[in-house]
DNA sequence: CCACAATACGGAGACAGTCTCCACTTAGCA
DNA sequence: TGCTAAGTGGAGACTGTCTCCGTATTGTGG
């Protein structure tokens, strides 16, 4: 890539990710090219869909999940209390932009899409805490399960725009469920 | 209502009753308004907002929920196949149109919304299931959790596109969590 | 029966967002 | 320094939403 592509594709990175903070993911990619100082032939060229410049914004987040994970299990505690905590940040994790968790949950499911690197990092995470969890894990839950069940949840609180503390109860129900 | 009004009203209800089946929720408003053999104005007249007019398409589904509520009631069985039961049947039902899982259970917490007759009717539902479980629940949940936690599976199987047979599994976990 | 409000109609067009196309510019190599 | 592959930007085509208002229809009171 050319320096100067480069150059723009960053100015471009920075402009969405103010623009989605603050507009939420359907902010209008016109907008975002303007604000980069850029064409919105140049958006498009680097961004062929609005997903592919989500999946380039959420960068960083991946070693945030890394860190969180490896937090959550150097804090140690029962079972219960390791997965429940572990869904606490998980919900956070995928909170981060408004829209954030139904998007992650439903790329989950896409081996298409442009965000599978991300829902690798997160299954990747998951494992890690399922296999911490050994015999205590309901048998036949994987990695993909918790992501469908705790991401149905996040899903839920952010796009009804439900106070954070309405997560608790639903993912102790969740965590009941998965312990034997 | 003017006779002649009433009678397009129901054109238009027939007519996104089929579009939203076969192109999902997304149908072009002015698309049906032109398969309705009606104006636009007169589309936006009748329902000020997409939402509304989702709504009126509904309505015969209130009764089968109904039904479906008092047969679930009438099997019998243990409270774990109850409630297993009766979230097979949830999901069903808030499944009869691509995207109307998450539609619904997003309306649930809002009191604005067009759909509020319909998450009445649901949520009561849960609630006769909730007094025939009696001591068996967990204590402190009710019948929005239920439309949440069932919700947000319904949701994450709906626009994700997976197998029918994927809700079991997730549902058990739940329905564990859920019962004492 | 008919005249005349009140009610309803419809579709042109304003508006907003997405995305493409291509004449022009620029980086970087020989 | 000149050449060319790579990159740019923004006009405008296209699609969907929604409003406005001149026209048409309904049904009622005289």
């Amino acid at each position: 890539m050319r320096a100067d592509a480069a150059r723009n594709r960053d100015k471009i990175i920075e402009a969405a990710r103010v623009a989605f903070r603050t507009r939420g993911y359907d902010a209008p990619l016109d907008d975002i090219a303007k604000a980069a100082g850029v064409g919105a032939g140049t958006l498009y060229r680097h961004f062929p869909t609005r997903e592919s410049l989500v999946d380039a914004v959420m960068q960083a987040w991946v070693e945030r999940v890394n860190d969180a994970v490896g937090k959550v299990r150097a804090e140690g505690g029962t079972s219960r209390e390791l997965l429940l905590r572990w869904f606490q940040q998980y919900v956070e994790l995928i909170s981060v932009h408004k829209g954030g968790p139904a998007k992650i949950t439903l790329a989950m499911e896409d081996d298409a899409s442009p965000m599978r690197t991300k829902c690798h990092t997160l299954r990747a995470a998951n494992t890690q805490i399922i296999e911490q969890l050994g015999d205590d894990l309901r048998p036949g839950v994987d990695s993909l399960q918790f992501a469908r069940l705790v991401g149905g949840i996040a899903s839920v609180v952010d796009q009804g725009n439900l106070p954070a503390e309405s997560v608790g109860p639903m993912l102790e129900v969740v965590v009941d469920g998965l312990l034997v």
